[in-house]
DNA sequence: CACATTCATAGATATATCCTATGGATTTGT
DNA sequence: ACAAATCCATAGGATATATCTATGAATGTG
């Protein structure tokens, strides 16, 4: 079998099937009807001789040699992208269509301060803004599905490169009018666990947070999301540990929220740019760092 | 412009344009007319926009852009291959062509010995051979038109891996009746520069029988091959170091050429395997090598 | 100046890909 | 248990793409 034989839309689409475990949103992805693309993953499964998908017209499964050439097809892909970077001459350089991930607790805050600052470092690219969980981001960008992802600081590099951009302080977050008002400064030691709130599994916060209180999660109640979690302080529930980007103004629910920093080392975290290792454009990349490094949001402190 | 545009097989025809840098000759090498193959042609350098080739109806030339395109279009169908591979299941093995190459000092008289144990070990590999110098066959390798190379050690290995097999000893080849008969033993320092002869420039033998004798090359007579220099000095015209495999039974040129090792510390070169240290078929190189170590031609020494 | 070489063009044909419509199998909801 | 919904496969016809042969135009060569 000789490679001409392979087409690389076809890889495309058997790359899409993966992803999606779905003939049909797999079609509406690659903008075909589904028909032609069953058609055309059964011809790539009669080229490469053996079965990519196993179907039960009620779920679709990769086989397991299916999942190692899917592998080897993101690889091709990226290569065949990267050709047509190199012939625009735009090898290293942000242009185009560029996805960029945030976790939760950070996007909604960050990115109208940084998106102005990147519109203007990279008039040539078309921002497409995602949010998720570090886990999840992590995996999108490994397959590439996004280019890059702000999060927080360290994470699992393998084959990945990272920024460090700027810390971010955790401030208190408490119900106006509690009693922790009264103390003149407030260190991590006034907390006491049994009235501190967190967000669900998954979200970094809600781990940081933990560590940093040096408490543990057993019968704690916990908020589906940032927003969330502040209105459950609103409503006296208890306190929280807030990101300093997501108690800027008017963030105190009609003046139900008070905001605090902790004297001495302040709780927080590392935000950061990630992106893949393999990725041609890492100078590009770094650029992007170093403006964001160069205008951070107001109250962040340099790495 | 998306990768889906592109097609394997263009990339391909634009390979092989590159390296014939003859429409007609990558047409015949890709098995399709040249009016087509043109189209082709045409077709990929719209979709990315550049130029590859400056045609002058004489003479094709790769454009400077083209250059940078080819070098990843190679990148991107090696890829594509190893897709194939990774479906057959047959990674880091070595089936199908094997287009293995070896200097020219070297190839003649060791493949007799070395392709029945390659045959044996790989009987499912389709055996290629070709002969070259150095500096040539490392191109080959590097562009992927060959897949392995047998020389002599060391060479730059940037990009490439080697295997050592094993230390051929150089002979002293002279002239039957030659004075240096009459020494009981013979050691470099005998050796006279003004009597040495050698091969042109270009074959690693010639550099290291120079670097053997402390000898310098002016003035000094030279042979195009190997073959002509035996008969050079079955011509009288001097003598010369000759690698072991080359002087076995029947090589006196009926006896006017007489062998002679040397005492000490003899010279001599180490033969390696080389291959792309890209190739994900390392592991079945690397067990070929250990097969061709474990049974050395007569007269080798292990390294 | 005739001739060979070499890439481009033209027109016809074959192949590949795509779409819409529809079928059959399985799961979900009532 | 039965109707509805979901989802991948198949069929047939339309379109786009690639390929071939024959030929032309440009550039060297003897």
């Amino acid at each position: 079998m000789n490679v001409a034989g392979l087409s690389l839309r076809d890889l495309e689409y058997a790359v899409a099937v993966a992803e999606q475990r779905h003939f049909g949103k797999a079609a509406e992805r690659c903008a075909v009807s589904q028909p032609s693309l069953s058609a055309q993953i059964r011809k790539l499964e009669d080229t490469l001789g053996i079965a990519l998908f196993e179907r039960t017209s009620r779920r679709v499964l990769l086989t397991q040699q299916g999942e190692a050439v899917i592998r080897q097809a993101r690889v091709v892909l990226e290569e065949a992208r990267r050709l047509l970077t190199v012939a625009r001459g735009t090898e290293g350089t942000l242009t185009g269509t560029l996805s960029v991930g945030a976790i939760q607790t950070l996007g909604p805050y960050l990115f109208p301060h940084a998106l102005p600052v990147m519109r203007r470092h990279l008039p040539n690219a078309q921002l497409v803004l995602s949010e998720g969980r570090t886990e999840g981001l992590l995996e999108e960008l490994r397959e590439g599905r996004i280019d890059a992802v702000l999060l927080s600081l360290p994470i699992d590099t393998e084959g990945l490169a990272t920024e460090a951009l700027f810390f971010e302080p955790f401030l208190l977050a408490h119900p106006a009018g509690h009693r922790l008002e009264d103390l003149p400064s407030i260190g991590l030691k006034d907390l006491d666990p049994n009235e501190l709130v967190l967000l669900e599994e998954g979200h970094c916060l809600r781990d940081q947070a933990l560590v940093a209180c040096g408490a543990t999660a057993r019968g704690m109640r916990h908020a589906t999301g940032l927003e969330t979690l502040r209105h459950m302080v609103a409503a006296g529930t208890g306190y929280t540990l807030m990101p300093r980007l997501a108690a800027g103004e008017g963030t105190t629910v009609g003046g139900l929220v008070a905001y605090r920093k902790f004297e001495g080392d302040a709780p927080g975290r590392e935000i950061g740019l990630v992106w893949r290792a393999s990725d041609p454009r890492a100078p590009g990349f770094r650029d992007l760092a170093q403006r964001l490094r160069e205008a951070p949001p107001p109250g962040m402190r340099p790495v």
